[in-house]
DNA sequence: GCTTGACCTTCCAGTCACTGGAACCCTTAT
DNA sequence: ATAAGGGTTCCAGTGACTGGAAGGTCAAGC
């Protein structure tokens, strides 16, 4: 299999599967013609990164990922704590996104949005106390 | 004054002062030395870059908010303009991280998290269905 | 005057996870 | 023979810094 048939079958564009590569998150071998030559087993491995990659793990914690996937003597501990590590990760940029949109939120509110000047958005901004 | 009182009175690392003359947010003068002469100005324009930041708007953003700043004829609507489409995106943001985390909160906390090396979270990731 | 240490300067490289583009090779069909 | 549509490598850029090296400057103490 080529690699736009890859990219295609797994979701991921042949730029990042052979970035992938470098990486060394997968390792196809090449035909004569240099090709890569890809597998089933590759699809799968690239489609797992996919989807790792869209919980928002880190490219090193996929790497983990995989590791542990393809290993028969993890233990399911293992990647609960990664994943739990995570998703504490997830909920604090939560949290601090939330704070930025209730603070934006009642700063946008309370600006006319007309022709004056005056605005409490620039002044928050300026604030010299706080 | 130099660089690091305007850092520590601004809250801005040296460095990251530095940066932002690179690119033209603040253009400090230079004494016979060499070293930035900077003016309680400067101090406020890196305070209110700071502030901007912290709210997670882009440099760019940035950029524009400091002209509208210092711009008397600038008009409320463009501020706040400009902080609606910042605040979208931030909503944006917290959506899909709110997804990510009520999936990954799921799988958490169906997975054992014991000796054995079932995991729905592997299950999950390496879905060849969905 | 000399040294020491704390400043300041510039410049280069690295971060993260790709992405775009150039230059070039391979395959297949016409 | 040629042209289209693959594939390949390598280099550079993204955003917003940050770390570090190499070197100039300043103030204080001896």
């Amino acid at each position: 299999m080529n690699i736009s048939d890859v990219a295609q079958r797994s979701g991921l564009p042949p730029k990042t599967i052979r970035y992938y590569e470098d990486i060394g998150l997968v390792t196809p071998p090449r035909g004569a013609n240099g090709y890569r030559q890809f597998t089933e087993v590759h699809v799968h491995k690239l489609a797992f990164l996919g989807r790792a990659r869209a919980f928002g793990f880190s490219i090193e914690d996929c790497r983990t990922l995989l590791g542990l996937y393809e290993d028969e003597s993890r233990t399911s501990a293992e990647v609960k704590e990664l994943a739990q590590t995570h998703l504490a990760e997830i909920e604090g940029k939560i949290s601090a996104l939330a704070e930025m949109r209730d603070t934006l939120r009642t700063l946008v509110h309370s600006c006319a949005g007309d022709d004056r000047p005056d605005c409490p958005i620039l002044a928050t901004l300026a604030a010299s106390d706080s």
